[in-house]
This record gives C-alpha cells, structure tokens and sequence, in this order.
RNA sequence: GCGUCGAUAGCUCAAUUGGAUAGAGUAUCUGACUUCGGAUCAGAAUGUUGCAGGUUCAAGUCCUGCUCGACGCACCA
C-alpha cells in the first residue's frame, strides 16, 4: 500500500521539472530483489531517454526535491537511475495496525468503479459440463471475483448454447427412443445416448438427415410439441448445470443463452446488408474484410439455408448487452482456438457501431492435456466430465486426509476433502499462464509440498490452530503490541503490504496466476516467520504482537483464496 | 499457403510500462533444539531463455529471418 503514496508524491515531483510527462509511466512496483529496497521506479530512465537527457542526472535531480521520508528511509539512485525506496520499519508497522484495527486488508477499491459484462462457461444444453468448461468456468469466476472485491460492477452472463442444429437430431431420438428413466436419473447421459445414437445413423442415412432438417425447422417456426420437447431439455440441462456450479460456489446473474436472441438475428442481417457491410455470396450472406486484415475468408452471417450461425448471434448478443447495462468493457473467456471468431466479431462490431466506446475483451486460455501431452480425454477418447473429475478430485484428497489425519471423525474428513478436492482442481487450473497449455496431474496438484492449493490450506489451518490455542490459553493479539524486529517478522509484515497489488496486477491482465504466486510467497513467508519465532511460546508483548501477525496472514489468505474462488477449512 | 500462439534448469512451470546477477516447485544430495500442526524449514547443485542477426544504457520480453510444435482459416459453435 506504500508504493501508491511513494507513487503519487513521485509523480508530483516529476511534474514539478518536466510538467510535460507522462505521468502514467512514473510508476512505482516492488523491487525484484530485496537487496535493492522494497519498491523501485524505473520510469525515470525512460523519460530521460525521451528528452536525450542524462537519466543519472535526471534521477539526482528528481529525488533532490522528493520527500519521503514519512514512509522510507533515504532514496537511493542505482544504476542508470533506479530509484529504491526502503520501507521504514515504522511505516511499515502503523499499515498493518490500522489493518489490525479493520480499516482496510491492504488493498483498496478503485476509484473509478466500471460496468464490465464477463461472459464465461457457457455449456451446451443436452451435452454433460466436461474438461472443456473447466477453465473458462474456474477463470472467469475467478476474474469476476477479483474485479468485484475492487468495487467494479460486474455483470455475468452465462451464454449458454440452447440452439442449433444438434437439435434436430436430439428430437428425432427423444421421439423415438426416449428412456425416460433413465432421463430421470441422469438426463444428460439419456440426452448424450440420443445424440450419438442418431448421429451414428446420420452419415449413412439420408432420410434421417431430412428429418433431422424438419425437425430443426419445426422447431423453429414454433411447432408446440418441438418446443415443449426443447424447453424440457433446456430445464433438465439447468439443473444438471447447477450441480456442477454449486459444487464450485459460481453464481451467475443471467442465463441468456443463444436462443434468447433468435428474434433479432434476422434483423441484424438485415441492418448489415443495409448498411452495406454484409453482401451475398455463394447463396449466402456474409462480411468480407478488408485486406488490411488478412482474412481472406468472410464471416458467414446468415447461411444459404438461412439459418443464422454464430457470429450473427453474438453481435445481437452485444447489441443487446449495451442496450441493456451499458457496460464500460465486455469480457469473453473462451479457448484460444476461437481468437479469430472474437477478432472479427470485434472487427465487424467496430464498423456496425462505430461510435460505441464498449471495450472489447477476449481473455483465452490454452487446452488441459493428458499425461501424454495430448488433449485430457479418457482411454476411450471421450470427454471427461467435470461432475466425475470433481468426484475424483475429493476422493484423492479423502485418502490423503485419511492417512495425515485418521483421528478426525469421518463427517470432518469428508468435508476437509470436499474443500480440498474442490480447491486442487481450481488452484492448479489457475496458477499457470492461462494462454499456455498446460498438464493435468492429479499427484502434482495434489501434492502436498510445492506450490499448490494443498499447501495454502495447510498454512492457513496452522495459523487457525494457534489462534485457537491462544483462544484457550487467554492469549490474544493486541495491536498496540505490534513490534516488527526480527528479519522473518518484517519480511512477512511487508509481503502483507503488497497483497493489493496483486490482486489489481491479476484483475488489470485477467492473469490469477499473479494473484496465485503472491499467495504461495505469502504462505512460504508465514512458514519462515513460524519457524523462527515461537508464537505461543512466547510471552507478553512478544506473543500479542505475533499474534497480530498471525491473525493477519490468515486473513490476507483467506480473502486471497477466496478471490480464486477456493474455500478453506480450519482443520485438515 | 495464410494467420495466431508457443519453445526458458532433468521434469512441470514463473518472470507485472524493455530493467539490475532469468526465478519457483519437483527430482537429487545434505542438514534442522525430542515438532507452538515436520503436510514444516535451512543449505547445495542445476541455464548459450529453439537457432542467427538487429534495435539500446539495458532484451526471455521489441524488430527481421529460420527450425520445431500446437491451434485456426465459407455455411458447427
């Protein structure tokens, strides 16, 4: 929280000698090696490179009238022109007491509080929740968390795809091979049986392939029975949906899934031919781009059947979604595979609607492999569903808590495993780079050395036990008691310091992994300091000011876990 | 063919406006008061950041060319 003061009376000072600059590069972050101090600007060097000035002399020249001596000990000028700021040890201090006294958790809600839409998940109805929807579910969760905590206005939206053409096959089995007890007892495994059955016989079969087309377009002039059929399947779909979401703790605001736009699509084709951005060709009616763009291929608006396909879909989905909140940004989590889709989506969308000031946002993200590398898929080569993989996940985690902990009567250790099984999948899903590809391994993630959810939870329980052991032995914290002395104790109070950082740096680039490694350091930090200076054992002022360190460690983790979505528990 | 993304320690991965000696974990080796929860901590060792050039005070990061890989490119979404 230092470096925002540092920064603002920073920028002051630059202003003062050089009122032209850019004030938004003169920025302060941590230093990336202690032995430097505790926060750096580089910005400097920049500016003077600008100008054609000496950056050693501009440095000189800047901290020469830049008092900061409330927060830091004396500014040095390093290098080229590094400027590191070193905390004092009793700025450092009065930050964690007035954290201590509930004033703020080291990080600060914005200032300019922004509509944003985050779009995310989206499953398709009749087709069971799998290893495909893991990410965009857990990240944009986790993104949606994070904004919100810094007092954005977050909207979501859970686009789910409830039309199409699989329809028409999904309705010819559903009337004629319906099981509805099966559908009773798990009906995206009889709606999965329908599909594939018919779409076994689909290649071979002509007459199917007609029927599946008169299905489709009875379905879609509003034959009731079609409907009926379809909005049983939409239903079934939710509440299987909302078992997987209810497991994870994800909520969403809306479920305005493809369907709900079907009454536009018509008319944004029309309003793109009329505006001359889309033209027929080849039967059908498409946007071709400029050649600027290098896409050589145009975006199929409305098909040589007449049937809409997705694009048209979601630009009435962002027509609609302007019309309705007004949003400052709109964010769409999806695989990298769909960057092209989003980049001409945006592209057509900036030429429709010129004036609009939205920004536009595709956060993508790579694929989970298997062991081998290849995509995650069981031995049959089949998606492998998210319900399944959670269940696995907890019974991994029953085992482990089983063999550290046998003592805990059953009903705790299968809550522990819940939390932890839960907390594995998401942690490992959101500590990579979310663009690379990256190896689902059930030992790695639930591993419980290295940096993994296992390890944070083990680290907050540790802090929760001695909390409660000083609960019983009348000991508590006490602010005023506060006394950073030892290197393990400052290094800990000042990582504290940094926690908003983290949390902006993971909400400015939609990257949790930031938040994530801060959280890793934290409990490695905590580690040390626990290692090296007796809590309980300890006595008087010692032991309530330890205490307070505690007490605020496990409340930075908590809310940190919390903002990737992951629950914790006070015993494991 | 065109395009997007990637290639970093044995392995899995980081690296926040271009910043300081490229970091973690894991595996390997060694050690820690008879453990405030040892599911812990400390230490050792590990690199031509795919290759070749360029830009500059400074390049894993930016530019050019090349190699390898993944993914995408007219009627699925």
């Amino acid at each position: 929280m230092l470096e925002k003061l540092i920064q603002s009376r920073l920028q002051s000072r630059v202003r003062e000698i050089l009122p032209e600059a850019n004030l938004a590069t003169v920025l302060v972050r941590p230093c990336p090696d202690l032995k430097f101090g505790d926060y750096q600007s580089n910005a400097l060097m920049a500016i003077a490179k600008e100008r054609k000035q000496n950056p050693r002399k501009l440095a000189e020249e800047v901290v020469a009238g830049l008092d900061v001596s409330e927060w830091c000990e004396p500014v040095e000028i390093a290098g080229p022109g590094f400027l590191n700021f070193r905390a004092k040890t009793e700025a450092v201090t009065e930050v964690l007491k007035s954290a201590s006294r509930g004033d703020h958790l080291f990080f600060e809600r914005t200032k300019a509080p922004r509509n944003i839409i985050v779009d995310f998940s989206s499953p398709n109805v009749a087709k069971p929740m799998h290893v495909g929807h893991i990410r965009s579910t857990i990240l944009g969760d986790a993104l949606v968390r994070s904004l919100r905590l810094l007092g954005h206005h977050v909207v979501t939206d859970n686009h789910i795809g409830d039309w199409g053409t699989q329809f028409g096959k999904l309705l010819i089995g559903w009337k004629q091979d319906l099981n509805r007890t099966n559908l009773e007892q798990n009906p995206l495994a009889e709606m999965g049986r329908l599909y594939k059955q018919v779409n076994a016989r689909f290649e071979a079969d002509d007459g199917i392939k007609t029927l599946a087309r008169q299905e489709l377009v009875n379905l879609q002039q509003g034959d009731p029975e079609n409907l009926k059929i379809w909005r049983e399947m939409i239903d079934l779909s939710l509440q299987e949906f909302g078992k997987v979401y209810s497991r994870l703790a994800i909520q969403f605001d809306h479920v305005l899934g493809e369907s709900f736009y079907n009454s536009q699509l018509k008319g944004v084709a029309k309003n793109l031919l009329d505006l001359g951005l889309a033209q027929e060709s080849e039967g059908a009616t498409v946007v071709f781009f400029e050649k600027s763009t290098g896409w050589s291929d145009p975006a199929i608006i409305l098909k040589s059947d007449g049937g809409a396909n997705y694009t048209t879909t979601d630009l009435a989905t962002l027509e609609y979604r302007l019309k309705t909140w007004q949003p400052a940004e709109i964010v769409y989590v999806t695989d990298a595979r769909q960057q092209l889709h989003f980049q001409q989506l945006f592209h057509i969308f900036r030429r429709w609607h010129p004036v609009a000031e939205v920004s536009l946002s595709h956060v993508w993200f790579g694929m989970i492999l298997g062991p081998d590398g290849t995509p995650f898929k069981t031995r049959t080569g089949e998606n492998i569903e998210l319900n399944a993989l959670l269940d696995e996940a907890e019974e991994r985690a029953l085992a482990t808590v089983t063999e550290k902990n046998p003592d805990l009567p059953e009903k705790e250790r299968l809550e522990i495993a819940r939390v932890v099984g839960i907390a594995a999948v998401k942690y490992s899903d959101l500590l990579p780079n979310r663009q690379s590809d990256y190896r689902f391994d059930w030992d790695k993630m639930l591993a419980l050395t290295g940096n993994t959810a296992v390890y944070l939870l083990y680290a907050y329980t540790r802090i929760r036990s001695v909390a409660r052991k000083a609960a019983e032995a009348g000991a508590g914290a006490s602010v005023e008691a506060l006394q950073l002395t030892l290197p393990s104790e400052l290094a800990l109070a000042k990582h504290l310091l940094r926690f908003g950082l983290s949390i902006e740096a993971m909400a400015a680039e939609y990257r949790p992994n930031y938040l994530c490694n801060y959280l890793f350091e934290l409990a490695g930090l905590f580690s040390q300091f626990y290692e090296n200076c007796p809590v309980l054992k300890a006595e008087g002022s010692d032991r309530s000011s330890r205490l307070v360190l505690c007490e605020l460690t496990g409340r930075v983790l908590k809310k940190g876990l919390e903002i990737l979505g992951i629950e914790t528990t006070e015993r494991m």
